[in-house]
DNA sequence: TCACAAGTGGAGACCCCCGTCCACTTGAGG
DNA sequence: CCTCAAGTGGACGGGGGTCTCCACTTGTGA
């Protein structure tokens, strides 16, 4: 690859980011590419489509939710682990207005191995939080999902406030995960393909 | 008015709820038509925007809205009354797609006359609930469009699993008001603007 | 230097949406 | 029955979106 042309992929990633983050994924391929300072043929010629250039520009933050869990795994506090889990992932939802629409949207081309091991790594964050006696018996890890959809719908707002919301709303939540004591309805499994269409 | 056109309004009005129900608000006005058996002008004549649609649409899920809140006001437990409005009205918006965006699109139509007097019914029953010792005193009247944001999140979703994790999460939502103890962030005035754009 | 493949940009094809226009149809009063 | 205003439907304009095509430009190895 030219070296030219890998500079203006660079360019291209970072303002589709920037402008995802700003406006949402609503935001059309040409103001990318106008942003970027190139044409449209380019986006498509380092992106198929639409979707790829979504995927590409939000694999960073998905590595980083994948790191905070299993950064959570590590510390000695159980309850401190899962907390800074939610905080952070909320945390990020909250600032990046495409980041939800993004996470269902790369669903069909996230591995399913690498889902199964963020699963798995935060299933056990929630074991181990309730053996330590901190979270209730009764939380699902599906709660996860159900709060990160929630959170997501604070999407849209801007930034300053949306992020004041999502600290409220799961303050309010981590309050209620800890050591609950009525009875909940039963959790739901709230699978990604649920939450697309 | 003739009574043929009578009754194609009444039909146009209900398709429009079932489809807007059923898919959200952007289910185009050519298939509102189509399924009501009528063609776009009528539609138009009747219903000078979409946006006119929309309001007439959900001004009696509106109405149900305000009934709840002021029906609370005679419950003499001030904590169940509080419940309630907030189980009932999450409620219908988990079942209904389009009513959290038929609420924010027809805000600048609602008089500020029947919101005022709606939120003022509101206060005055979170103010009872706090004063009976049940909710906590912390507790702001923004954080029910707080709830009500989140719980728009959960739209998108099939019906049946909307509604049961919308009940999950007002149950955990729920348990936190009740006499809370730790320390929440600020309350933010979500005001609908805010969440419009 | 130079040839050529890699790279590029903009016009435009294609689609979907809202809302309008206009020629045609229909119901109801005289 | 017959008139005509009220009512109707489909074609169409305008705008905005994704993605393609193609003539042109540019970096780079020989």
């Amino acid at each position: 690859m030219r070296v030219d042309a890998r500079e203006n992929r660079a360019r291209v990633l970072a303002v589709a980011r920037e402008l995802f983050a700003q406006r949402g994924l609503e935001v059309p391929m040409a103001a990318i590419a106008r942003r970027a300072g190139v044409g449209v043929a380019t986006l498509y010629r380092r992106f198929p489509t639409k979707e790829a250039l979504v995927v590409e520009a939000f694999t960073e933050q998905f590595a980083v939710c994948q790191a905070v869990i299993e950064e959570a795994l590590t510390d000695p506090d159980p309850w401190r682990g899962f907390r800074t889990v939610i905080e952070k992932v909320c945390l990020l939802q909250a600032t990046d207005r495409g980041f939800t629409a993004a996470f269902v949207a790369s669903f069909p081309d996230m591995h399913s191995e690498v889902r199964g091991r963020t699963w798995q790594a935060f299933t056990t964050l929630v074991e181990r939080a309730k053996d330590s006696g901190q979270l209730r018996p009764d939380f699902s890890p599906h709660d996860l999902t159900l709060l990160l959809v929630a959170n997501g719908g604070l999407a849209g707002m801007p930034v300053e406030v949306a992020v004041a919301a999502s600290k409220r709303l799961v303050a309010y939540l981590l309050e209620s995960f800890r050591s609950g004591t009525d009875a909940l309805p039963p959790a739901v499994p709230l699978s990604l393909d649920l939450v697309l269409s």
